[in-house]
DNA sequence: CGATTCTTTGAAAACAGTCAATCTGTGTGG
DNA sequence: CCACACAGATTGACTGTTTTCAAAGAATCG
């Protein structure tokens, strides 16, 4: 499974073969059980997770008990919660799997030390970080500016990769609205 | 100026006096008045922004002409789009200034200067980000979880130092919902 | 003081949420 | 192979929240 993770590389940095090795000894390979856990509230975070296949979410629980979901991430993708990583504190998400799936996992350590050995390795992982720094705000932009139905059209733009592979209900919590709205968005759209 | 930066920088990490000169010379004070535009949207934007004084916002403007801002910034934070730094790609955002402010501009390239020359330099910009990440993921929540009121609430909470800084119509922008809406919830909460 | 901007209020309309029932497709065990 | 159970999706009627539009009240600035 790491040859997604290397592929996933190679086409953003040139590495040594040495240099690969050195990602590959960092890497830790887990399988998921669809349902399963990564991560659950309360815990402490410390790994970052690259997806080499499948799909998971990372969602929190309000104290109405209703789950929101802040992020999907599929093949290629990264998944987290930075926050508890960064803080130490518990975290506050919980991450599961939606299908049957392949992660890796890396400590954060093992992360920093690759920074000082590889610095293309860092480049890239802060490129990253960059990235879905925008990424987010745009989700933002989304949350705050759009009506239920160009909230699940701005969902088909950026996502349709999931569209079809995630269950409506969660896309639903995805776009902050309840499963019956997204429903009856969708037979709107679908009538024009 | 350049002493709030001065300040900012000597609580994070502790620099040598000449890189501490360095870093003065790379930067760029610019002194905004009320409204006046740091940057508009269809520009390219290539600078960091820290706001030594004032307060800004970075806001987009959608087809039917409506500001939803994005994000606020006062004394020692930082703003500025992004997308458009990173991606070369013209901003979809505004940033301008709700008081008279003062900003210091470092171009990306004397950032990434700064960065090779010290390394100390890069792990607090670094640190920075990653934080502001997870201050955006919150909002994320926030915006898909919480109702009119439950949002104010938490904008208190989160943003105490903005609440009466800021005029009312903007804070609701901010929130994604009406002026209205926000100053019957305000009403709502005094109540109690 | 007058002009302008910001905030509040009211009434009606649009929108989204809730609850309960039905429908659909899938997979399981008899 | 059928019957059944189950989960996910849809629908309907109703309720509650938020928006819209218009007007009136504060507050601020020159």
């Amino acid at each position: 499974m790491f040859e997604v993770f290397e592929a996933y590389l190679r086409a953003k940095i040139s590495l040594t073969d040495e240099e690969l090795e050195l990602i590959r000894a960092a890497a830790t390979v887990k399988h998921l059980r669809k349902w399963q856990y990564l991560a659950q509230a309360g815990e402490r975070w410390h790994s970052h997770c690259f997806v080499c296949q499948g799909c998971l979410r990372l969602y929190r629980v309000d104290e109405k008990g209703q789950e929101h979901i802040i992020s999907f991430a599929v093949e290629n993708g990264w998944i987290g919660d930075r926050q508890s990583l960064l803080s130490g504190e518990p975290a506050q998400s919980n991450v599961d799997a939606l299908e049957d799936s392949t992660v890796l996992l890396f400590t954060d350590e093992s992360f920093q030390q690759l920074f000082r050995r590889i610095p293309a390795f860092q480049d890239m992982i802060n490129a990253i970080l960059a990235r879905s720094f925008n990424v987010i705000q745009d989700r933002i932009h989304a949350a705050i500016s759009y009506s239920a139905e160009e909230k699940y059209q701005d969902f088909l733009r950026t996502s349709p990769h999931l569209a079809n592979r995630v269950p409506l209900a969660m896309i639903a919590s995805y776009l902050g609205m309840t499963a019956e709205t997204l429903s009856r968005v969708r037979k709107q759209l679908a009538r024009k």
